[in-house]
RNA sequence: GGGGGCGUGGUGAAGUCUGGAGUUCACGCCGGCCUGUCAAGCCGGAGGUCGCGGGUUCAAAUCCCGUCGCUCCCGCCA
């Protein structure tokens, strides 16, 4: 039906008859030649429909419309002089139209297909099918493509099996809230659709496969935000006789592939690294934004004899006192006195702003209750020039920590849009405490401490094997080597406070499996969307996926989710609780 | 569960703070003119229950209360 793509036709294929097939992007009609900007799948090209060359009837060319689905043939032609358009890559040519076809009319739109237009988010999703037809779409739906395709190249070179795991699984209430189906073969049973492919890569592992890897799609029941779906899609991959080394340079290799392939960048390796506590210490969180240095340094020892009461009683309670180098910031008194309240809103007592002046000294509301020595021990300590703003904050250690990383945040200027940081972050806790002071996994509870002794003697300083991938800021994914030994496991299941039973009914399976001859293995996941969602630019992983859900879970093109038919509940053995059922009848009489 | 932003012809926006006739701009749509434009141009036209409900007022897009939807964030996301 065509023999070139809209996009593709060059000034090599003049005089090269061809068949094209697409959209009507745009249509100027002078009355006698229409010029119309054939879109397809490949890009665009303008064609040119004269009525003496009688391509169509009359009447045909003047109705055609925007979004008209059509077919032309015509000679390529080069653009007469200075009729050239820059702006579009096959703008040297044009394609002078001796038949066209309409193929089949479109109604007037819902919106225009047109990149420079924001669109409201809940209609373009109404209409996703339209929406797709915007090139920034048909760009991003083709880089998701490309980026899983490296993928895929790279581990099928490093000797891996793409092995698929059931999404229809055992719900293990652990972690994020499972999604439930219902069982009509077992009712009252259900299963849970995965979070991860966790434990079936390791019974993998188990089964000899030794090179894994899989495009897995998971599920998380938990709010949606920018970058988090319901579900969402991982690289997913596991390696026997593997250790974190391994599992690091294969995410090298991934990682530069995948970055040459879609954006043409080289990317040094090997990726720099930081401990977890070292990511905290001097950016504030777990996943650094690298592309702009604005470390923090720690202050306290500048106000230790302090006189400056707000600093002092911060120290004696045993909390810190931080600061970062802001740089120029270009503030004035108000916008500084802005980033106080903003630190109040996070959760600080307040910050301190110091500007720097040009004989080193510093204008600041709190300069003169501090010493000479105290003034220049700062500058030094944060190496400020003239115009520079030092901001500090005085509290709790984590809560100057978590403050000062988001300031550092949101006062910081990336260098340049196309820079791309990646990062790993290693040696993770094993666990954190929980807000009723117990403790649980920070990774998951099938991640191998480096000390199985300390562990158990000091849980709360326990370092694991497990270890992130960051790039600018964005969490990529986390990996660790695994547990291959069950007294191991059991170890951990017990400074979990899941009891033998509890383990035994829950992993019982599981942990049977790792009693016969498991090999020590690693691995890890890569999040596709947040990945893609980067290297495009877009501001949220809706845009790199073809049909997400708002934040409320919904899809306004289908309508899911929806209720069911009675029958099909019946048949399931599920029935909605009284309660919600009320809820409904609220909402119909509300409704009309 | 909590906090912030947004909701105005088909689309995008201004108008809302400080109440006074559905006012304005761009695109699209309909009709007309136009054979080299490229976000074509020119002329004319149609199109809106200002998300929904209630309240205050002589008068509400505008103020107040509630509610729904979208979005960003916190909690949550082993």
């Amino acid at each position: 039906m065509k023999t070139h793509g809209a996009g593709t036709l060059r000034a090599a294929d003049v005089g090269t008859e061809v068949t094209l097939a697409g959209w009507v992007g745009r249509r100027r009609d002078h009355g006698g030649v229409v010029f119309v900007d054939l879109r397809d799948a490949s890009g665009i090209v303008q064609v040119v429909l004269n009525p003496d060359d009688a391509p169509a009837s009359e009447q045909e060319l003047s109705s055609l419309r925007m979004e008209y689905c059509i077919s032309i043939s015509g000679l390529v032609h080069l653009r007469p002089d200075d009729m050239a358009n820059p702006e579009l890559p096959t703008g040297e040519v044009e394609v002078v139209a001796n038949t066209m076809t309409v193929l089949s009319p479109s109604e007037t739109l819902p919106f225009q297909i047109d990149d420079r237009i924001e669109v409201d988010e809940a209609r373009r999703l109404q209409y996703r099918y339209l929406d797709l037809r915007r090139p920034s779409m048909t760009e991003n739906l083709r880089a998701r493509s490309k980026v899983i395709r490296a993928m895929r190249n790279v581990m099928d070179d490093l000797g891996f099996m793409e092995v698929e795991t059931p999404t229809l699984i055992a719900s293990t209430p652990e972690g994020a809230r499972d999604m439930l189906v219902p069982s009509r073969l077992r009712k009252g049973n259900f299963y849970a659709l995965p979070q991860s492919p966790q434990l079936f890569k390791q019974l993998l592992m188990i089964g000899g496969v030794e090179r894994y890897y899989q495009v897995a799609r998971c599920y998380r029941d938990e709010d949606l935000r920018a970058d988090r779906q319901l579900e969402f899609t991982q690289l997913d991959f596991e390696g026997s006789f593997w250790g974190q080394e391994d599992v690091l340079a294969t995410l090298e290799a991934i990682s530069t592939r995948v970055t040459k392939d879609l954006r043409g960048i080289d990317v040094d390796q090997p990726f720099p690294r930081l401990t977890w506590h070292q990511a905290m210490e001097r950016y504030g969180t777990d996943k650094p934004d690298i592309r702009f240095d604005m470390q923090i340094t720690d202050l306290s020892d500048v106000f230790a004899e302090t006189g400056f009461k707000a600093f002092s009683g911060v120290l004696a309670s045993g909390g810190s006192i931080r600061g970062i180098n802001a740089g120029a910031l270009g503030l004035s008194r108000s916008g500084l006195d802005g980033l106080s309240a903003r630190a109040q809103e996070l959760g600080a007592k307040g910050l301190v702003w110091m500007v720097t002046e040009d004989d080193g000294g510093f204008r600041s509301p709190v300069a003169k209750f501090l010493s000479e020595t105290e003034l220049e021990e700062i500058s030094t300590a944060s190496a400020a020039e003239p115009g520079d703003v030092v901001l500090i904050v005085a509290d709790e250690t984590q809560t100057v920590l978590e403050v000062l990383g988001q300031i550092r945040l949101e006062v910081g200027q990336p260098d340049g849009h196309d820079e791309l940081a990646y990062l790993f972050v290693v040696d993770f806790p094993v666990f954190e405490r929980n807000e009723d002071g117990d403790f649980v996994a920070l990774h998951h509870p099938f991640t191998a401490p480096v000390d199985v002794r300390e562990m158990s003697e000091d849980p709360g300083h326990a370092i694991s094997k497990a270890y992130d991938l960051v790039l600018n800021g964005s969490e990529l994914g986390s990996g660790s080597v695994r547990i291959h030994d069950p007294a191991v496991q059991a170890k951990v299941f017990e400074t979990l406070g899941i009891s033998d039973e509890d383990a035994e009914r829950r992993f019982g399976w599981f942990l049977e499996a790792l009693r016969y001859g498991t090999p020590p293995h690693a691995g890890f996941a890569i999040g596709i969307d947040r990945l893609v969602a980067i290297l495009q630019n877009a501001p949220n992983i809706r845009e790199v996926i073809p049909f997400p859900k708002t934040q409320t879970g919904a899809d306004p093109l289908t309508g899911s989710p929806s209720r069911v038919d009675d029958d099909q509940l019946r048949e399931l053995g599920v029935e909605v609780r009284p309660a919600v059922m009320a809820e409904w009848a609220v909402d119909e009489a509300a409704g009309d």
